[in-house]
DNA sequence: AACATAGGGACAAATTAGGTCCCGTATTTA
DNA sequence: TAAATACGGGACCTAATTTGTCCCTATGTT
């Protein structure tokens, strides 16, 4: 297959860019529909016309069904569509990058999906689905799953595929973290135990409160006994964020930021602050799984995208060789950039 | 390969043209290099500018060399045509083809070229090199080799790589036929020797000669023992040709062309004719091999191409389930088409 | 009932592809 | 040695295709 494609990108280069287009079209119209045209072409910054003839080629073919409400994947452009990723897959030679991207941050696994997350919507939706395939295969009886929240994080639950499982525990890896409910780790705690059958745990917790309540709250029985499980869990699934823009999210004052954003800080994960060198610099007050204890759990996935974000991903240094990152190719080249320059 | 291929055919179909025109293009060039633009375009039947426009693209790509002199396949450009061809072979599912044209004329094995022999004379050539490919394969120590004369075969000698072989003998399937001394079996029996270093005997006969001077000429010490060799070969390549255009060719007289043909005779092979039953109806006053010795022969190959063939091919029953041809895909287009009437 | 959004029709504008002729040059031929 | 041939490349015009744009009617939503 590889050798296929090697030959026709030398003599069909044309026919190779004008699978891509297609590949993205597809893949738009099915995380989208039912989509219309316009709406599209938006989406892909492509003319409205160049849409609709492609639509047009894409319906004739099967793969698309026209409807007056908007355009679906047929099965067979599901299937296409999924036959397609592979062969993109290959053609961008995501298997040298990620090998590449593994050894510079030297973790476990890294696993990159076509395009930028940040231009591209459907990209953080792959993303998702591709962490989720990566967690599915690695789950066992008795699995202990903690996660974060985030959009990311949101993405991979969303995107598990519906698996019934014995005896697996899914629980928040920190209380009340972000104010947007639907991405709060509590709220995908539960998607995820529900989409898999498994049991789950809660950590209620308000924002921003003093390290006394704090204690208090953690040594509350209910409390410490999550706090126990999770520092056994054996997964941990965990965005990661921006430092600029994570301060902002929890709701810290300018105060905080500046002093936060001067001290070097440049990525945030599972609260935890990182500065370039990756040294972990400041704690969210909260309760949760300790930044020591992730070095020990047998698999860490972290799910990030984005230009933007590979400084942070770069910076966030969980020291635990097992570590496995999901992200896009824009991050992938751009933590090479920072990575190689050095 | 064969799976990427289905999809992209569904995905970009138009791929596929576009494929085909270049490999057409390299091919052209590659058996006619050093070549010129307006040469090719004359060969492939395609305008000036737009042989110009794809050479520039080849060119562009480090596929062809263009001089002063003319184009010339870079390296690059010949492992490309190469590594083409494979390709070509899946797309047009010739496996299938094969298959069936096999099945069809029940015969050991179908090799087919694409293209048309007739409109393409690059196709024969590619003819002859399969089928001299063939060959090689089945190639021992101490075969004897017979081969006939004819423009086909006169390509299987052609494009047969140089190789080093031990004790092999080369010899003339029959003695003088045909006028052409470059297609003659004598020539190319000859040529093929010095290319695989292998020993050689001839067979000099007249044309057209009275059937007691041939039973004198048969009883030579020296062609006797040529012949005795011969009915032992276990490796025979023959052309199949067109029972109108060969007895013209032999330089029969209008009368016996007409008693010919009037009988029935569509094909022509070393030296025999067969009408559309598959019945041998005539012999040529010549010697070599005997027609009910061919069928004890271990490997007999034929060769021939071209739509108008295909009636010649059908006939011709050499009763040997051993029997391996080599043809063009217009050849088993129509091959399919007679038998499946039927 | 009004509104938003869907696909499809239509057509001009823009771009691209293709046909044709010419020119300078290098090589072969007379 | 001079003419002839065949080469690639430049130029230009035309045909064909692609693309942008606007409008229309239908359908589902508020």
């Amino acid at each position: 297959m590889k050798k296929v494609l090697a030959i026709q990108q030398k003599i069909i280069p044309e026919m190779i860019e004008l699978l891509k287009k297609r590949y993205e079209i597809l893949k738009n119209i099915y995380y989208n529909q039912p989509v219309g045209r316009r709406s599209l072409s938006q989406e892909l910054n492509l003319g409205e016309r160049i849409i609709r003839t492609e639509v047009e080629f894409l319906k004739n073919q099967g793969l698309v069904e026209v409807n007056p409400i908007g355009m679906v994947l047929t099965k067979d452009g599901e299937k296409i569509l999924d036959e397609l990723k592979e062969i993109i897959y290959v053609l961008n030679d995501y298997k040298h990058l990620e090998e590449k991207v593994q050894k510079l941050l030297k973790i476990k696994r890294v696993i990159i999906v076509p395009g930028d997350s940040e231009k591209d919507k459907t990209v953080l939706k792959e993303m998702g689905r591709a962490c989720a395939n990566y967690v599915k295969e690695i789950l066992h009886e008795g699995s202990i799953i903690s996660l974060t929240g985030g959009t990311s994080v949101a993405q991979v639950v969303e995107n598990f595929p519906r698996i019934s499982t014995k005896d697996v525990l899914v629980l928040p890896a920190r209380g009340g973290i972000g104010r947007d409910v639907e991405i709060q780790a509590n709220t995908l705690t539960a998607n995820l135990a529900k989409k898999i059958s498994a049991n789950y745990r809660l950590l209620h917790v308000p924002d921003n409160i003093s390290s006394e309540t704090l204690e208090t709250i953690a040594n509350e029985p209910e409390v410490k006994e999550i706090l126990e499980i999770l520092s056994k869990s054996d997964l941990l699934i965990f965005g990661i964020g921006r430092a600029d823009e994570m301060s902002k999210r929890r709701g810290m004052s300018p105060q905080q930021i500046n002093e936060l954003i001067s001290k070097g800080a440049v990525a945030e994960a599972f609260g935890y602050y990182f500065n370039k060198s990756g040294e972990a610099i400041f704690r969210t007050p909260s309760i949760g799984i300790n930044f020591y204890d992730v070095k020990n759990i047998k698999n860490v996935v972290a799910i990030a995208g984005g230009k933007n974000k590979a400084e942070a991903i770069v910076a966030t240094k969980v020291n635990n060789p097992n570590m496995v990152l999901v992200t896009d190719e824009a991050a992938a080249n751009e933590i090479i950039n920072i990575l190689q320059i050095k």
